[in-house]
RNA sequence: GGCCCUAUCGUCUAAUGGUUAGGACACGGCCUUCUCAAGGCUGUAAUCCGGGUUCGACUCCCGGUAGGGUCGCCA
């Protein structure tokens, strides 16, 4: 059977900044499209501008890469590859196609000499997949540089040359990259090589419209892992970003994704990068956790002084699941003036406070107390649970009316307006602790 | 400014000549409820403008306008 050539792709970075979303976007879709095509997908670390790429910011390509599932087949670094290009530089001196320039330096770090490209001055066009035929004459790009020197060859080279040498099919990258494509296919030809098909993605943009980038204040993947975002979440949402599956169900696995996607149902226009939309897949996935990994993964956001109490800490977990909608949100809730502020102290309060707003009746308040107290006490300490609280007050809360028992009970367990009901925080704080601080509430109601 | 790309609710988008222009996030209301969330129901909200083509345009063509990208010895 006649083979069709494999599909290769390539994410191709420049190790001069954090990985942020935007980049991220672009890797997703040149893997997801060389995935589902059973191809090949590489990852080669562009770093011929030795002044500008670090070792460091390769590391948090290749670390954020993993971490968000993303694998590559390939690996290759350009500045491996200099014997390569050097070659290429000569052959395409050798054929006219290029040729050594005399300069006049116009910056710090200029060269004398430099080697250009023999503009052909001619028109150039090529066929996107995404946006159709795109035409360019090429006579005002002039004699473009490719080189500094021999051992020094720059981007538009490099990226042509390795591409060739890698057998990429399929060219996916950011819009930014579409002016750049008719020097590239100028390249490619005095090569002698054919040009790959091109696909320039939509750009992602910051909420002022603009190309989203590290230096307009772009948030690396580092720094959503850090805050504890789910890198299922951040996948599904950016995959979100520009392109839309055929229905209308968008919470989806990488591997739905790989089966649904085509490029014909990319977007054209940029799109916003929305963090509250990010919040709300990160809550999908959090509630798809099991227990134990929900425990695991939160962990890391507990506090120290939790963490040494590990009863009460997993007595907090149930709640924690219902309020947070990134892990990173977990600190906040246990500060002073968070919903869960009570656990570690209780917060001060006026006697005002402990009485329901429609019936603020301090007698009432403190014979609620008392009963409930007296519930709370009859509890067998091994079955203190927020079931068995709930049960051993129900009952006479219904009967007395449930604002009427209830919130005074939350406002003595907790101290604050806004907290978990009374028989969790009940719960969580123990029976020992919940009588205790009942009997300050009602003294100073009395 | 030259060249190139783009244009549907605030945001992400669906609808590839015929829909009451659909969904999601956010926002509002209601329900639930001792509070706050969550959850359920529900509401407000869009085809940039002007010309064509057509029986009929979000959809096709042209012209504006607006936004973006790019014009490096960065990638």
């Amino acid at each position: 059977m006649d083979e069709q050539k494999k599909v290769v792709t390539r994410f191709a970075p420049s190790p001069t900044g954090l990985f942020h979303a935007g980049s991220y976007r672009t890797a997703l879709f040149a893997y997801i499209f060389a995935r589902q095509n059973n191809g090949k997908f590489i990852l080669r670390i562009e770093d011929t501008d030795k002044m500008r790429s670090t070792k460091e910011y390769e590391d948090n390509i290749i670390e954020s890469l993993k971490w968000l599932g993303l694998s590559y087949d390939e690996f290759y670094r350009q500045s491996d590859r200099t014997e390569i290009y050097k070659k290429y530089i000569k052959k395409l001196i050798d054929s006219g196609h290029a040729y050594v320039s005399e300069e006049t330096p116009k910056e710090a770090g200029d060269r004398a000499e430099v080697i250009r490209f023999k503009n052909p001055n001619k028109k150039v066009a090529f066929d996107d997949l995404i946006r159709g035929k795109i035409e360019f004459d090429t006579t005002e790009l002039g004699d473009f540089v490719i080189a500094k020197s021999i051992d020094e060859p720059v981007f538009h080279l490099v990226n042509v040359v390795d591409d060739y040498e890698m057998g990429m099919t399929h060219i996916i990258r950011g819009e930014d990259h579409i002016s750049n494509t008719p020097r590239q296919i100028l390249i490619f030809e005095a090569i002698g090589a054919k040009p790959p098909i091109y696909a320039h993605i939509p750009l992602l943009l910051g909420k002022d419209r603009s190309k989203l980038s590290k230096r307009k204040g772009a948030i690396s993947m580092t720094e959503y892992r850090n805050r504890g975002f789910l890198p299922e979440a951040l996948v599904n949402y950016m995959a979100l970003l520009g392109w839309h599956p055929a229905d209308d169900i968008e919470v989806l696995s990488l591997e739905q994704i790989i089966k649904d996607f085509t490029l014909d149902r990319v977007q054209k226009a940029g799109a916003i990068f929305d963090e509250e939309k990010l919040q709300w897949f990160d809550r999908q996935y959090i509630s798809k956790l099991s227990d134990n990994d929900f425990h695991s993964k939160a962990s890391a956001f507990i506090p120290e002084w939790l963490k040494t109490d590990s009863v009460r800490l997993n007595r907090c977990i149930v709640l924690l699941r219902e309020k947070v909608s990134s892990f990173g949100e977990i600190p906040k809730l246990f500060e002073a003036d968070g919903e869960l502020g009570f656990v570690k102290e209780l917060k001060s309060y006026t006697p005002d406070m402990l009485l329901w707003k429609k019936n603020p009746s301090k007698e009432a308040a403190a014979a609620n107390l008392k009963q409930a107290s007296e519930s709370l006490e009859a509890i067998p300490d091994d079955s203190f649970t927020a079931e068995s609280i709930k049960n051993s007050i129900w009952k006479y809360a219904e009967e007395k009316g449930k604002g009427d028992v209830l919130w005074p009970l939350r406002m003595a367990l907790t101290g604050q307006d806004k907290s978990p009901d009374p028989f969790n925080s009940a719960f969580i704080l123990g029976k020992v602790e919940s009588l205790t601080r009942i009997k300050y509430a009602l003294e100073k109601l009395s």
